[in-house]
RNA sequence: GGUCCCAUCGUCUAAUGGUUAGGACAUCACCCUUUCACGGUGGUAAUAUGGGUUCGAAUCCCGUUGGGAUCACCA
């Protein structure tokens, strides 16, 4: 059997971690068999559909490389993929539910339904159509009367299924209502067009929230009614913002492209939600998508809610950001050195940057002294280790200017050979020559990386200007 | 409220009847060190609770508690 998984999204905003970690497991249980992945947009509530959605999904799916192999922009062999273009699909199949009796016609106006329901929810609605004669219902349709078409249920008993992740599931029939499959407008629920486009779309695994466990029995007795077998089942558990709530849009939890923005790389972010939920049962943590989709395997899917941990993704993504080649980090880096004088030198300062930084977005914080001269107190010239303070810093510093003035050499190494002779002659440690350096060419406490890898870094120019300015704050 | 689901360090999780309950993040300490990072070493920290079953329970069963989901012409 070939596997078929389908990633159906509703276009109705921006992606967020939850939508895509469902799809990475749909990608993944599809791809981890050599079976296929099919993209469907499910856009059957008109109200809800937000302009340029589905351009997110495909970019999103994209960048992260979880390419389909069906879809709406390329098109297979159980199109269209875009639910809204299959209106007459569903409509042709749900009139032929009722004809098998699983469903009927139903003129209650919607605002009967709502309150007959009890407020407590304690009484399911009744549907005074479910009795009404097929000829006669027929007649009031072909009359041009508004209608929807209901599922109709008359078993009783327990409905049993089997779940892949949370093992056999037994529902009441009683607990399930007979909700509308094809609304007013003619286009179908989610709980019509679903069981029709995944039957229709030969889908063989579906995937999706644990919030569908309890109405998929519904969903099985619509195949039943058709005489269709039903998919396999994998309901896979929230991601939680905290214990009491889901990652929601709507509360502006970080989305993936928030979190891109924020500089986190579209690798790590799939590697951590790939772990948020399932484990490869070693105690390897860093994947790469091909490695995740050699390795992984339903069975070992969580049925708990895991709770989205900023500060996990945040150690994995330096992760990813030290492992990247010099030269790709120094290429991700460059947007944030907008605006810097061209005698900083960028090459150094990205060397020194990706093994200090987590996130690309750390870069700013991290660089705002070289853009121009922090204002900063004499204060900071004090620090207990190094045994500097002020007075240090005035006798030292100007030392240092007429060292550094005729230096020629202005690598890294070259520049510390100086200073630590410099050191020695003072009869002083290195480190109250190099800490009052620092502070004086950046103004701030910590600083990524030390006295001479920021001196290579601004130039000598400057490295000259900022110790005449600091010496002069000083006298 | 009915029904369904879930429950191991703060967090993500491992251990499918026998382990000193393991790892990772975070945190703390130390080492490395021209600040800070990186890297290294070590520490603190968990089986929600009460009953069973069993020679033996995180693991199986029942209750309790806590949490979540669902009960739309939303998906």
């Amino acid at each position: 059997m070939k596997i078929r998984t389908r990633f159906a999204p509703s276009p109705t905003g921006y992606m967020h971690i939850g939508n895509l970690r469902t799809a990475l497991y749909e990608y993944l249980i599809a791809k981890a068999n050599g079976g296929d992945f099919i993209l469907r947009i499910e856009d059957t509530d008109q109200k809800r559909y937000v302009e340029g959605a589905t351009d997110i999904i495909y970019a999103t799916l994209k960048t992260v490389g979880m390419n389909w192999d069906e879809g709406p922009d390329i098109g297979g062999n159980y199109g269209p993929y875009i639910q809204s273009e299959r209106r007459n699909i569903y409509a042709e199949y749900a009139h032929k539910l009722v004809e098998l009796g699983g469903a009927h016609y139903c003129f209650c106006a919607k605002n009967d339904t709502e309150e007959e329901k009890d407020e407590t929810l304690n009484i399911k609605f009744k549907d005074p159509c479910k009795h009404i004669p097929l000829a006669e219902a027929k007649k009031r349709v072909a009359a041009g009367e508004p209608y929807v078409i209901r599922q109709t249920i008359n078993k009783t008993g327990k409905s049993k299924y089997h779940d892949e992740v949370y093992g056999d599931i037994e529902i009441d029939y009683d607990e399930l209502d007979e909700g509308v499959l094809l609304k007013s407008d003619g286009l179908p629920t989610y709980n019509f067009a679903n069981v029709v486009d995944d039957h229709l779309m030969q889908i063989t695994h579906v995937v999706r929230g644990n919030e569908y466990i309890s109405s998929t029995p519904k969903y099985n007795l619509i195949y039943e009614d058709f005489g269709w077998e039903h998919p396999f089942y994998v309901h896979v558990p929230p991601v939680m913002k905290d214990a009491q709530h889901k990652l929601s849009k709507r509360n502006g939890d970080a989305s993936f492209q928030d979190l891109v923005k924020k500089g986190y790389l579209p690798e790590a972010i799939i590697n951590y939600i790939a772990l948020l939920g399932w484990n490869p049962g070693t105690e390897q943590e860093i994947f790469s998508l091909d490695e995740l989709k050699q390795c992984f395997a339903v069975e070992r899917l969580n049925r708990s809610p895991a709770i989205f941990d900023i500060t996990k993704l945040t150690w994995m993504n330096g992760c990813y950001i030290r492992a990247l080649s010099e030269e790709k980090f120094h290429e991700l880096a460059l947007p944030y050195y907008e605006g810097m004088s061209p005698s900083v030198n960028l090459k150094v300062l990205s060397k020194t940057l990706q093994p200090r930084v987590e996130t690309l977005q750390d870069i700013t914080e991290q660089t705002d002294f070289i853009r121009s001269v922090l204002p900063f107190g004499v204060e900071l010239y004090s620090n207990k280790k190094m045994k500097t303070d002020a007075e240090v810093a005035k006798s030292v510093l100007p030392k240092v200017l007429e060292a550094l003035s005729s230096q020629e050499d202005w690598s890294n190494e070259a520049l510390f050979a100086s200073l630590k002779h410099l050191a020695e002659e003072l009869g002083v440690k290195n480190g109250q020559v190099l800490y009052p350096l620092r502070i004086a060419l950046s103004g701030k406490e910590t600083t990524p990386g030390g006295a001479t890898e920021i001196a290579v870094i601004i130039g000598k120019t400057e490295t000259l200007k900022r110790l005449q300015d600091a010496i002069k704050k000083l006298s």
